[in-house]
DNA sequence: CTGAAAGCGCTTACAG
DNA sequence: CTGAAAGCGCTTACAG
């Protein structure tokens, strides 16, 4: 494996003069750097006059506390790199976002990293963020990410947490989605509303995919329901095309009169085939989604779909990671976040309501019915 | 102004035992900490066998870099602080995307601050980024940033480049939007297209907002055509509820025929209003919006918009920052990112255009037909 | 071509 | 309560 060599880059930090240091202060102050150093993290030892004294210089001359001089003598890191799959997905952006926020409140900055789905350069991304050397690392893999790989780039750095996608035989902390669980609530809640005849639309390889199917499945199991299974990329456009397949093939008498979906890019890709043959969703078919993707309150009707607030899940993941931060060595452990059914006029729960309404987002409650 | 205090925070890097240092390498090697800090910075003194020995070794013992480390020595920083004002907001999630690509191809590591619209949390977030010392710092400002509040966080650090948003007064480099420019071509498009009843709609006090006015502005002097302005948060559910008093109040002879919204949200807030008195959007009445966020290319009738394309303005401000490093004693610049008109189905255009196909997304183009 | 020494800005025992 | 000294992992003149 070759080794990545130094490249240069650089400017003077902040690109000022030479910046105050320690020495600067402890030399206006009359007292040595120990005792600048001693204010600075709060000692009880030091006097209160010379406290003062030291306060009124550090701010004098704007002191700006080097953080990284202070973590290489303390052999410490106060940083963490968050590795993102793709950033431009507001799913993944308003992750990124809460994870951010919690880490800053936590005292730890952010690296960030994103690398665009490619397993090239999220490992790239790796090796350069590793020489910084975060605490941790918060990585969401990029598609088709290989484990030795991934391994390989991690090197030796043991606090790391993956969210969302599962990584074959990773040694590290995972905080997942609860994808089966999820679609159950989807399928149970069509269920609840009479509904006989659930497609599950939007199959393809992926273990999220193959978790939601299998909540599908387990849901019309209890209910003694037949299933039926509808392969489709997990993109609008294919949706939108798959559609007719779907429902032109048919007559009237076994035509599904409800669709669990994959996600919410596929229902409205759906809905919009749906209404290229005249079926209107909520009233002929209800249709159900998964990620609450804000465009899923927006669209006419409204989305049904099960809520994952990324941000939150942000915010946990952070969390996660910053509890091992304190215990390194404690065994890995894989965390699966709830996910909450969010009612709209999709399912034909509330086809009357108005789409323009506010969504008052009870976030954590487990069911919420949005009028 | 009261100094912000040391918190302690800090784990070992990567929660790993004690990392692999230049120390360790040489021992191992038989040679000096000098001579493998020159192979690794690829200096031609090393001889050919002793290089291959010590690489040999580097990679034999997994080492990595300590950035940090090297930074403080050569008083240089391999970082950018990045502090975005809203990351849920896909425009800036894309902006921030593109900016940290950028940046790590440059070889600098992204500091990540997200502030959430708050200039306090603003405040604060830039405190604690100029701690880990980055060369210089991206900020989209939060809304109601106070200049001097900012000038104060910011401290004596120069290298700092503003995006989207003006602050008063600041020496500081700007990256704007071309919102005049943009506001024109929308405007001008209407125009040509034979619409002589223009509004501007969603006007309120910003700056973005008095800039695209006076673009419309312009362009209906041009044309001798009446103006006439409506103001209207620029939010969604407010330009729906707006879009009644809009219309409702009007007789036929002088209702308007076309509106150049403020930016998208608007657009689509005011097609849902239109939707609810039976009005079509590029039929009865032709609507531009600004931003080309994903959803104009998917709502019914599609969007005609101005594209800001947000991830090149990242990339674009990546690189102004890059040339800042190299001249920090150049006079501060604004540059104006050129903005491009994306003609859908709401302009009337094409309105018998389905709304399902692809975007070709012609990058850079000034003006491209979207069929 | 290679090594010994000094130093970046900080912290931390250890004396006093 | 305060200061002198050593050292975190690196780089860089300077000898040899």
């Amino acid at each position: 494996m070759a080794q990545s060599r130094v490249t240069a880059v650089g400017r003077t930090p902040g690109g000022q003069g030479a910046s105050v240091t320690l020495v600067d202060v402890a030399r206006a102050a009359g007292v040595s750097r120990s005792t600048v150093s001693l204010v600075l993290r709060g000692s009880p030892l030091v006097h209160a006059d010379t406290r003062a004294r030291v306060e009124a210089e550090l701010d004098r001359q704007q002191y700006v506390y080097n953080r990284a001089a202070a973590a290489l003598r303390q052999r410490t890191s106060s940083s963490v790199a968050l590795v993102i799959n793709d950033l431009s997905n507001p799913f993944f952006a308003e992750f990124a976002a809460g994870a951010a926020e919690a880490l800053g409140e936590a005292g730890y900055v952010t690296l960030l990293g994103s690398t665009g789905e490619s397993p090239q350069r999220q490992q790239a991304v790796l090796a350069s963020l590793l020489e910084h050397a975060p605490a941790g690392v918060i990585l969401s893999p990029a598609e088709g990410s290989e484990p030795t790989g991934l391994r390989n780039a991690l090197g030796r750095i043991r606090n790391v947490l993956l969210f969302n996608r599962e990584v074959e035989g990773a040694p590290w902390d995972l905080l997942a989605l609860d994808n089966e669980a999820g679609a159950g609530l989807a399928t149970g809640h069509l269920i609840e509303l009479g509904y006989r005849r659930i497609v599950f639309f939007g199959d393809h390889a992926s273990s999220a995919c193959r978790q939601r199917r299998s909540g599908y499945r387990r849901a019309l199991e209890v209910a003694g329901l037949p299933m039926r299974v509808v392969a489709a990329p997990p993109v609008r456009q294919d949706a939108t095309a798959a559609a007719l397949q779907l429902f032109e093939n048919l007559d009237a008498v076994d035509r599904p009169d409800a669709v669990v979906c994959y996600n919410d890019s596929v229902a409205l890709g759906l809905m919009a085939g749906l209404a290229m043959h005249g079926l209107r969703a909520g009233i002929d078919v209800a249709i159900t989604g998964f990620d609450d993707i804000a465009e899923a309150a927006l669209v006419t009707p409204t989305l049904t779909t099960i809520a994952v607030d990324p941000r939150s899940r942000g915010r946990e993941a952070a969390g996660l990671l910053l509890q091992r931060l304190q215990a390194p060595d404690a065994p890995p452990r894989s965390v699966t976040a709830a996910v909450a059914l969010r009612v709209r006029a999709s399912s034909g729960a509330s086809a009357q309501a108005s789409s323009f309404l506010r969504d008052p987002g009870a976030a954590g409650a487990q069911v919420s019915l949005v009028l």
